[in-house]
DNA sequence: TTCTTGCATTCCTTGACTGGAATATAACTG
DNA sequence: CAGTTATATTCCAGTCAAGGAATGCAAGAA
């Protein structure tokens, strides 16, 4: 549940595919390795990789695994994210201003 | 430009470090390497990767290369982030109306 | 218990990334 | 122009992650 492992965690293209298809539902592992066109093998050590990261979680239902998101680590980088928005709305608030006197131009 | 890059940019401990130290304020590459403990090479491998992600911006001055952060991938990173934010609003009311709930045993 | 299904783990190979040392380059200085 | 400063690039290991094939393992079915 480090930062790190998020961040690792989320910079593999195929997790975060995988991660979109939990989005909308939880999924037995047998769905996601058909939708994201991995091997069985491979689509179980992406999962590991989620799990170590405390993205998804599993339940064990009969012989299947069903995986579903877990949205606390959204939140960590909500967080993360937070201080960089805030120069975002500074650098739009700046534009919009540019804006406003270039407007006087007219 | 891609999101690609800007996830694999952002998957590196380091580069995440030069990104916060440019939050506070743009920086020429020297002091950038003497905050990252880094040799002056691999950090300027760093800074290559984060401009080909279009994470940051560089402006010369003399022999000097300023390195600033652009908000601009920033907003890519929250729109991506903004359904699972939504998931995890969610599951806060879920938790809010068991709590509740649970406030009436007392 | 034996067979099958569903998933995890191990083994191995390959390709990508990282870091430092050495080197190249561009801009200022004298 | 020669020298110096600030940064980028190249070269070269060492490391690590990813993928497939083969295998292991647990849970149900017969």
């Amino acid at each position: 549940m480090s930062d790190a492992a998020l961040w690792s965690a989320l910079a593999d293209p195929h997790r975060r595919a995988i991660v979109a298809l939990l989005l909308e539902r939880p999924r037995p592992v047998g769905e996601i390795v058909e939708a994201c066109g991995l091997s069985q093998p491979s689509t179980s050590k992406h999962l590991k990789v989620l799990r170590e990261a405390g993205l998804v979680r599993v339940r064990q239902d009969a012989q299947r695994r069903v995986y579903a998101l877990d949205p606390a680590p959204i939140a960590a980088l909500d967080a993360w994210l937070e201080p960089y928005r805030r120069l975002w709305n500074r650098s739009l608030d700046a534009l919009g201003r540019r804006l406003d006197e270039t407007s006087d131009d007219t």
